[in-house]
DNA sequence: AGCACGCCGACT
DNA sequence: GTCGGCGTGCTC
């Protein structure tokens, strides 16, 4: 009686596949987790084993034989299994698809693990051999001259900087013997057992204690908590107390940050702290890295792991402790293909594996406070800011009537200008790049608009071009109107660029740095402005939310906040919370050390009531009233949410299709709302018509079930075939 | 997703 | 007479 294996393969198609075991295999017996190389179609694909079964439903004629078994024992083990099944089922994504995410992309190749870094050297023939001899054969000479200047032996990857296939003419070196491949075992990096510390932390205060006693207790067993701590107040410190009694009981640590920018301030910390290995997974690694960082986890001889979105699914066979950093961050949604939320994940990862899951942040989500208040997590709470420093003042600037300078109001150029004149320095947030976002011509009123997309051009002045920030398409910036020829092209609103101008004619001679995507290209860049801020050359400090985030600036006195009334009259129900968050952050950039900061939030609506909880109460009162109107509106977290995306070419496909969809949930069950569909924001986006359908239901279970039978049925449709369409699972927002 | 097969327009 | 467009059907 022959095992028949069910294996998931890397295709969109919701379904495993089963395979018979190898010809002439030995008797090794191939277990869950295991990747295989299984003929599909008329292609060889790595799948990986999730189970095996006596039977299977397909006709044995039909069934073939596994290729190759690629690992002699599985890299994942049942919980991980368990894990990724779970995250298949939530997110109604294919399992296969789902594996294949879960492994280093080197591992998505039919080789073992040992192998999947491979090396290639010069043997004494191949060094003794001059290149020029080579006559007929300039590639082979090419690439001999190019092995024979680097210093050792190389790696493929090294070798894909050529950037014309040399695995041919490779192949020839090594059949003359010139060449030899040197399959690299990656070394295993000892396990260490409990923790070294390179020094002791510093004294906790009785808050600290607290969180820190609670979550130890909670060692060895599934508990979630909300560690809620405002900048400054030492949750970094609540983090490295809980690792090193993890560490202490032998068990790994799962570490998760919202970005890679963040990512070496708190291995610096853990490095200092620990001395054991750190690894780092990222997208910034190059795949040999990932691969190591991801294998020596996968062995357990990895203690600390700190990673990315992409490391929530990294095997560690000791977790013991998973941390989530500014768990409101959404970077931890993915916002394509697998449109995971990391955060959610990790704590189905705690649940599943048994152990304690921190949440932290200053500003939590309202999906965690409510989870919190529900008592499904146990909150933790940091309100004391170290070193004694004060709370910023934060003031709105009222805008109605007043005279504007790019943006600018009197009393916050007044404030700017006061701050200078004090030798301190002032951050201004304008979330928005370039010179003006509306080019507009005063003869005819010709807007600048984006061919492809539903969307205005903006103005970058420096670079005189017009472009598209959705698409990024790209032009010159037109001298006369394409419309009526007229000269009087004006440029409408205010971008980082045209503040950064006006702000130079305000205060010459003053120092000013500004930070967005135009102005950091390279990497480095950002570190150079940064120190020019803390050395004090930078007075004035100008930037998009990229300066929001992880940075510490402790001579900034002043903050202020442009334009704060985009996010209190967004279609988005989440723009407000983004906002508060947004804020909250930026008054943490403000006045640390000695000196009170300042927070001016310049606004059309000063007495709006969210503004007004946020700024009487903190983010506790804002959060508060934020969760009473999503109930009162039964929004998120109230309710469950998926988003049916589609997009075509041909302008109606996407509506024709989604409308099917929307009449058949109608009539499938009451439970669920089918709200749409409607255009997307921007219907047009890169050529394409986008249309989404909102499915909304109280009941979660019920949304599923629905979901699960919507994707069967949507197979069946004629219509489906016409567009791409796709489900987004709790989407972070509506676009 | 790939990758085939299949049935209708502009070229050697 | 062929090359090639992308519709549709399938993958254990």
């Amino acid at each position: 009686m022959p095992t028949i294996f069910r294996i998931a393969v890397p295709v969109p198609l919701p379904r495993l596949f089963d395979y018979t075991p190898p010809r002439g295999g030995d008797d090794a017996p191939i277990l869950p987790g295991s990747r295989v190389l299984v003929p599909f179609g008329r292609r060889q694909l790595v799948g990986c084993v999730v189970s095996s079964s006596p039977v299977s439903d397909v006709p044995a004629e039909r069934l073939r034989p596994i290729s190759r078994v690629l690992d002699s024992r599985p890299l994942l083990d049942g919980g991980d299994l368990r894990l990724l099944r779970w995250a298949a089922e939530y997110y109604h994504y294919p399992l296969g698809e789902v594996l294949a995410a879960a492994f280093p992309v080197l591992l998505r190749r039919a080789r073992s693990a040992e192998e999947a870094v491979r090396r290639y050297g010069l043997t004494d023939a191949g060094r003794a051999q001059v290149p020029d001899e080579l006559k007929r054969a300039p590639r082979q000479r090419q690439l001999l001259a190019w092995l024979q200047a680097q210093a050792g032996d190389v790696e493929e990857e090294l070798l894909d900087s050529l950037e014309w296939d040399w695995r041919q003419v490779l192949r020839i070196l090594c059949d003359k013997g010139w060449v030899a491949v040197r399959d690299c075992p990656l070394e295993q990096p000892a396990v260490v057992p409990g923790v070294s510390l390179h020094k002791p932390g510093p004294a906790l205060n009785p808050e600290q204690d607290a969180a820190v006693a609670a979550v130890a207790a909670a060692l060895g067993g599934f508990k979630a908590f909300l560690l809620e701590g405002v900048t400054g107040s030492g949750k970094t410190e609540v983090y490295l107390r809980l690792i090193q009694q993890a560490l202490e009981q032998g068990r790994q640590v799962l570490a998760l940050l919202p970005e890679i920018a963040l990512t070496p301030q708190l291995e610096a910390r853990f490095r200092e702290r620990f001395a054991v290995p750190v690894g780092l997974f990222h997208s910034g690694l190059t795949e040999t890295e990932r691969l190591r960082v991801w294998l020596a986890a996968q062995r357990g001889a990895l203690p600390i792991l700190l990673g990315t979105r992409s490391a929530v699914f990294t095997p560690m066979p000791a977790l013991g402790l998973i941390l989530v950093d500014e768990e409101h961050d959404a970077s931890f949604k993915a916002q394509d293909g697998f449109r995971l939320h990391a955060r959610d994940v990790a704590v189905m990862r705690a649940r599943l594996g048994g152990v304690p899951i921190v949440l932290g942040s200053a500003t939590p989500s309202l999906e965690t406070v409510h989870n919190a208040r529900r008592g499904r997590y146990q909150r933790l709470q940091l309100s004391k800011r170290a070193g004694e420093a004060l709370p910023p003042r934060v003031r709105l600037v009222d805008l109605r009537n007043q005279r504007l300078e790019a943006g600018l109001s009197p009393a916050l150029r007044g404030a700017v200008a006061e701050t200078l004149a004090q030798g301190e320095q002032a951050l201004l947030f304008l979330n928005r790049r370039g010179y003006a976002p509306v080019l507009i011509c005063h003869g005819c009123g010709w807007v600048a608009r984006c061919r492809r997309c539903d969307a205005n051009d903006v103005v970058h002045a420096k670079q005189q071009r017009l472009r598209c920030h959705h698409c990024g398409a790209d032009q010159a910036l037109p001298s006369v109107c394409p419309d009526c020829g007229s000269d009087d092209l004006r440029p409408l609103g205010q971008g980082t660029e045209r503040v950064e101008q006006v702000l130079r004619s305000f205060y010459p001679g003053v120092g000013l740095a500004r930070v967005d995507r135009d102005s950091i290209r390279h990497k480095g860049e950002l570190e150079r402005i940064l120190d020019d801020v803390h050395n004090g050359k930078a007075q004035l400090l100008l930037g998009t939310q990229m300066l929001a985030k992880g940075h510490h600036f402790p001579n900034v006195t002043l903050v202020g906040v442009l334009d704060v009334d985009g996010g209190l009259f967004s279609v988005d129900f989440r723009a407000g919370e983004r906002l508060a968050q947004l804020i909250v952050q930026v008054a943490g950039r403000a006045g640390r050390g000695d000196k009170p900061g300042t927070v001016l939030l310049q606004t059309h609506h000063p007495e709006h009531p969210l503004l007004h909880s946020l700024l009487r109460e903190g983010y506790a009162g804002f959060a508060r009233d934020a969760l009473a109107e999503r109930q009162a509106a039964g929004l998120p977290p109230f309710s469950h949410q998926a988003l049916l995306r589609g997009e075509a070419t041909e302008r109606s496909a996407p509506q024709v299709f989604l409308q099917e969809l929307a009449e058949w949930v109608r009539r499938e069950t009451p439970e669920v709302f089918a709200l749409g569909p409607a255009p997307a924001p921007r219907e047009r986006l890169a050529g394409r018509y986008r249309w989404q359908l909102l499915l909304q239901s109280g009941n979660r279970a019920a949304l599923h079930r629905l979901l699960e039978k919507l994707l069967r049925h949507a197979e069946t449709l004629p219509a489906a075939a016409k567009l791409r369409w796709s489900v987004d699972v709790d989407p972070a927002d509506l676009y």
